[in-house]
DNA sequence: ATGTATGCAAAACATTTGCACCTGG
DNA sequence: CCAGGTGCAAATGTTTTGCATACAT
């Protein structure tokens, strides 16, 4: 029995092969940040037969559980990384899409004072910054 | 003819009555954030005719012409705003739905720090805290 | 065995687009 | 008058759902 196996039975999840394909590749992937329909070729492409109605619950239901973090850098599609419990925020390339994390624990202390300050009783936040990343700034050094 | 026919005109568009009332709407509005959906329906409450198309069709024009900013506070639909040029940030109640703005120039310095460290080329970043705004605080305080 | 999960196809949304008609300057 | 704008309906892209079948425990 996996390690997968157990984490999704303390999630009160059945191991289904779907549920644990999908578990698996948020583990394994380079890239964290995957859409739904990114997890659903990834896995055709692996071979798996599997139906984007399922990715999507799965991930919806990774989400419930904690497992897994929604995101919604464009207004387009929802991207959705492994949840570690490390709290980051998200600076995204508007050109290659890659997505950088970073934590910053002197923005993280002023948004708390800043939701004082309005007596606003925080419970989440988001911060994404959006620009062109290294590599692509070099390609475009003609700007 | 009004400020608004000229704000049109300036920003290169036509003055026809769909966007001449999309405009004023924005301006007068309690709620400075509404929805393509909440715009029509309040054009249409008010007596007038519009398109569903339309109001999407002007208030991206809007945004090309910088009188507009649009937000994707959730993934689900987008948030237009009238843009006075005084960026700011968000802060959504997630109970009454109430969107209050802040600026804090501590974080607005962090973030542009952050991304220099990355080698990050920065245009433009989003940020928005969630929580029980001081209202809706009041109504729980049973939690 | 049996309640749950899956796959497929259809539905639901928010948003965009094609096209014939209308309108502002 | 006539380029550009509008309304409608149909198309799009993403995500959800209904339902009959398949699977984990």
């Amino acid at each position: 029995m996996s390690r997968e196996t157990d984490e999704l039975k303390q999630a009160g999840l059945k191991a289904t092969r779907p549920r644990l394909m999908i578990l698996q590749l948020l583990e394994d992937a380079e890239e964290r940040h995957l859409t739904a329909e990114g997890v659903y070729r990834s896995l055709l492409d692996a071979g798996e037969e599997v139906g984007l109605a399922t990715v999507y619950r799965v991930l919806t239901q990774f989400e419930q559980a904690g497992l897994v973090k929604r995101h919604h850098f464009d207004g387009e599609r929802a991207f959705f990384e492994l949840d570690e419990n490390k709290h980051h925020d998200h600076m995204v390339c508007m050109r290659c899409g890659k997505v950088e994390e970073f934590v910053n624990d002197e923005i993280e202390r002023l948004q708390r004072e800043v939701a004082a300050e309005h007596d606003f009783k925080l419970t989440d936040h988001r911060m994404e910054l959006y620009g062109l990343c290294a590599n692509c700034r070099e390609d475009r050094e003609n700007d």
